[in-house]
This record gives C-alpha cells, structure tokens and sequence, in this order.
DNA sequence: ATTTTGTGTAAACATAAGGTTAACATGGAA
DNA sequence: TTCCATGTTAACCTTATGTTTACACAAAAT
C-alpha cells in the first residue's frame, strides 16, 4: 500500500520562508499546506489536522506560542507534531518553547536542509511502525505484502478493509473515533455517508472470522485481543 | 504513583561536561550514568538498557556515529533515544547525525538548561500517552484505551458513565456539585431529570464493585480510594 | 470493445445497547 | 414523625451500530 503522505502546516508570515520550505518539504514527499498568520494557522489547522505543525513565533494576529497553546489545549492536537522556528536564538526563548509543549525548536537563519532532517527525525520516532508487521494473539499483519494471516493462514483483505484493519491495529487498545478513522483511512477531503466505516467493519470480522475488533458506542472502534 | 526514573546513559570525553550535564539531569529527576569512550559507551549500555543515549561525536576508541550505528543494529537499541552533542555545527554533520538514526543532535557550546529542556521534549512526547492514564489506588482510567481496571482486571463501562468517572477520577477527594457534572458531562443545552446521575453513579458502583464515589449529601459526589 | 469480477458507497431497515424517566424505597436530620 | 435528598428498580424511548441489498465504477479478463 502506498503509505498515506504526510500533512504538514507552516505558519510564518514571511513568504519567501513559506516558499522555500514548502519546496523542500514537498520534494522529501511530505504534503504541505501554508498559513500567513497565526490565526490562519488555527483555521488550516482544524480543517487539515496535520501530522505536524510548523510555527514561526513572530507571526501577526496570533504568536506561535500562543498557537501552541490554543491547539495544545484541544484533544484533537495532543498529539500532532509542532515545530518552533525563529530569529530568537536565545536560550530561553527556546526552553520556553519546548516547555510549551514543542516537539522541536529550530533557529533562524533556516537551513532548509537541516529543517528536512529534523523533520524526518521526528516522524522516523513516531512512525517506526510503519511499515513492520504487526502481530498481536494470532493476527498478523503485513503492510508491505498487503496481507493479513490469522495463525498462518492467509486472508485476503480490500484496500479500504486492510487499511482500516491496519490503523486500528497500529495502537492495540486504542479507541479510534469515527472521525480520526474517516480523516486517517478516507482523507479530509472525500465525504462518505455513516453507515460506510460499519459495513467495512463488519466485512472485516467476517473474513478474519475473529472477534477481535470492539465497538465502543458512541465512541469508535479499537483492536482487542 | 510515581513513574520510574528515567535512565540516561551520557558519554563524552570531557570530564567536564560529563560532570555539569549529569549534574542538571540528575537535578531533574534522571538516572544518571557515564562514559568517557565510545567502547564504554556500549559496554554500560548492554548493561544498563537506558531510555536515553546521549554521545559526542568526537570521543576516542569509537565515534559517537560509529557508536550509534552499532547500538541501532541491535533490536534491544531500536527505541532507545539518542541524542547527539558535538562541536561540529556544520550543516553537514548535523543532517548526518540525525540520518543516523538519532533523534536530536545538539551543538557545543552546550547550554545545560536547553539540554534538559530537549531532553525533557522527547521523553514527553514518547511516554505521553502512559501519562494520560489515571491511577488512584487499585482503580486505573485510561482515556485512551476508553477502559477502566480494577487490580489489572478490565471493567466495561458505557459512555456516560466512564465519562462521569473520568470526570470525579479527575481531582480525587474533590466534591463535584451536580451541577457541574450536568455541565461537563452532558453539556450546557441538555437538560435531563433529577435522578439521571444518581442512576449512572449506581451503575458505576456496581461494575466497579469497590466503593469509592462518595456521596456529599446536598452537595454532589467525589472520587476517593 | 465487451464482459466479468471485485471493490466501495449508499440506502433502507433491524437490533440491541445505552440513556432517561418515573415511581417508589430508604435513611438521616430537623 | 415528617421532610428531603439520594438510592433503587424496571420500563421505556432513543440512537448508534449491525445487516442486507443494490448500484456505480474501475480493473482485469475475454
């Protein structure tokens, strides 16, 4: 399967800044959306829900740290990646921005080169999974071969059906809520009627013929053992 | 309860530095370990397993990179966190350092405060969600997983109802007014009769099977072990 | 080019879990 | 005792999800 790209937002009110890490970004693989201020990086930001966030902290309207705050403070982007970026090179500026609940904190004058690193690094950290098999009891999933066995043996899933099985399975336990799977597995921008993720769901209990994703009501989904 | 203290394993070349790092981590609340070369470096790590790996590039016996490079090819190593220091702030090196596998890389001058706040940053965001998890006594609430354990045995709770515990669990020992509990849990525009918490706190009571909501009579209801 | 097959989505309906209510019980304080 | 807040129970209604069928569409096969 083609891994979904990632999304990433900058905020920065200069736009040769914006340009010149949009293309670098973009040429790494990355999807990249832009916002000139910091409120324009609170609205992108709802609407997108990007993997990370990169803020510059002297924006117009809204500082990047304030940003931070306002999307640390929604459970939506607990855990969305964020990234400073400034001309303030001082040591405090930079603690106070990790403790703000950063990921990252990179000075200007930018190296374009360095940011891709940085940027790889972290989500190199968060997603190591990816692209490894999953087993969990006697599931197991390959996301490289496309294919999902249950004590050895071979089932064949759906694009949409495997999709949907691998990104429960990536957190076991976890309950994912009908919207994060909708924007995870279906995108931000397709609008698929209510019912579609439960007839996907209910193919897949079918073929694996084990009872291992629950329903929570009125919540989502998660992968149980 | 208290988490585990993280371990930090630091090795550089400079007694120094070795010395003034080990003193701000410790401060913060880290175990601190050192090495002064790259073949103690990996000697102490086999041993001691740690969260975190903190090497300069240029030691003796083996590089920092060269150390790196070795543990990441040991399935033991593949999570551990690495962070690079070094007195090279080239570009090039530092895009090296991170394609290495490491998950930061700091240049010298080194200001211990920012360290730590780095530090600080990636051991957040790895052992955020384990952070999320409420535990009062026997009695553990994980958001997350959307799941209530009593002595590790699962306990299923419906909507509203692990809502309404999350919410008492949340300040233990504080007296939440019902009032407040309409508002947080159903919200401002809902209204619903009298007797509807009372019947969610019986339920809760009974799944739980240990009594720890206390009724505060014409008051409302707290959360205690 | 045409047929076949498999996949994804929508719509309609069924079902059961969850949530609420109402009626009554209890128990402590004035 | 009497009152009032809360506990208890079971019936009831609501709604989210389960299920099935049908259809559009694209890829593969003919």
């Amino acid at each position: 399967m083609e891994a979904p790209k990632k999304r990433i937002l900058i905020a920065d009110d200069e736009p040769d800044i914006l340009e010149i890490i949009n293309y670098n970004l973009t040429k790494e693989g990355y999807e990249v959306y832009t916002a000139k201020d910091g409120n324009e990086a609170l609205d992108r930001a709802k609407i997108l829900n990007p993997d990370l966030i990169i803020l510059d902290i002297m924006m117009p309207k809204k500082t990047g740290i304030e940003v931070c705050n306002l999307l640390r403070s929604q459970s939506l982007f607990q855990e969305t990646l964020i990234i400073f970026l400034t001309a303030l090179s001082d040591e405090n500026s930079q603690i106070k921005g990790l403790e703000t609940g950063a990921d990252d904190y990179v000075s200007k004058p930018i190296s374009p080169k360095v940011l891709v690193s940085r940027v790889n690094a972290l989500f190199r950290r968060i997603y190591k999974e990816e692209g490894k098999t999953i087993k969990i009891g006697n599931v197991s999933i390959d996301p490289v071969k496309f294919m999902v066995s249950i004590d050895d043996k071979g089932v064949v899933l759906a694009k949409k059906e495997f999709e949907l099985l691998h990104l429960l399975a990536s957190k076991p336990g976890r309950v994912f809520l009908r919207n994060e799977i909708l924007t995870q597995v279906w995108g931000t921008d397709v609008i698929v009627g209510d019912r579609t993720i439960d007839v996907h769901i209910r193919k897949i209990r079918q073929k694996l013929g084990v009872d291992c994703l629950t329903t929570v009501k009125g919540v989502g989904y998660k992968f149980e053992a």
